[in-house]
DNA sequence: CGTTTAGTTCGGCTAGTTCCGAACTAATAA
DNA sequence: TTATTAGTTCGGAACTAGCCGAACTAAACG
């Protein structure tokens, strides 16, 4: 029963690995680090627990938990009479994504509107062919769905913020 | 005041490849080829032109050219009495990229589900300490953003297919 | 035929990433 | 004091990515 429930944790850690991989620009056993962490959840993960049960040296956990707390996506807390670091994820770190998705989403807005304004400059010299004039209302369009997107998770990070969410 | 247009394209070359190499996950040299092309518009560019205005090799071109048609990003058309192709981005491509965004954020969304299924059963296997359980209602708020952002970019969508829009 | 044009293919170099083992440290325990 | 625990730091092996030059091809031109 309870080595079912293990399975089905470390299936789910490799998967959100992999998300977490690609998503926050970690290297493999980084991600896998924070995955496991945050599916422990409150209780805390221990170096050595995941020497053990991410199969890997001591050296690399060392590395990437140390990297994993300069991104402060980690924090730890410890407990009277041990001397063990319990990791736990910093809440503060999904507040920090969202942000880093407006601001991102932000600059994207800013490049299609100095794309936009090149290619109006463009159509407007005359020395250009009619027909090879640029099509400028895409850029229109994309920037009406920037904003509804970034309004959208200007929202969740309103609840987030309202919440006490613990992960 | 040629030059100066030209400055001001290569300036947005750069800017809009460091862009595309993240966002599409391309080589420095492919995100760059894929700007130029963007920027050129419908009077296309040629296999030449960006041996010499983007300073790279011609095998480095030609690979990464190979590589953007498979990827379905840029198709090419020709000239009578003139052997050399003419590259325009496909126009296809963003609807393609707007399909990925939604089907990505579909993934993270069954992530979400995942996640918090597998917390559920944790918290209602009595083992765990009451003040230890997870909190679900953080998964709640992320699809329902994940819900928001995917409508504003099917609206965006919708509005592309609606348009005759050439980029 | 040889030459030019427009590209392709191959081998190699450089830079960077990711992980590991071994040797180390610093604090506590016996 | 010696041993143990809980890590850190260093050097290097193995691998990957990205670019280049040189040699090639395939079609058209003269």
């Amino acid at each position: 029963m309870k080595e079912k429930i293990c399975q089905k944790k470390m299936g789910l850690v490799e998967k959100l690995g992999v998300h977490l991989e690609d998503r926050e620009q970690l290297a493999p056993v980084a991600a896998r680090i924070l995955a496991y962490i945050i599916l422990t959840g409150k209780k805390g993960t221990t170096f050595e627990d995941m020497v053990t049960i991410l199969c890997a040296s001591k050296s690399t956990i060392s590395t990437h938990l140390n990297h994993l707390q300069d991104l402060n996506k980690i924090i730890y807390f410890t407990k009277t009479g041990d001397r063990k670091k319990y990791f736990v994820i910093n809440k503060g770190m999904v507040v920090h994504h969202i942000d880093s998705m407006i601001s991102k989403w932000g600059e994207e807005r800013e490049m299609h509107l100095e794309i936009k304004n090149y290619k109006e400059t463009i159509n407007n010299s005359k020395i250009e062919n009619e027909n090879e004039k640029f099509d400028l209302s895409f850029h229109d369009d994309y920037i009406k769905f920037i904003d509804g997107a970034t309004a959208s998770v200007e929202e969740l990070r309103t609840n987030l913020a309202n919440n006490k969410f613990n992960i």
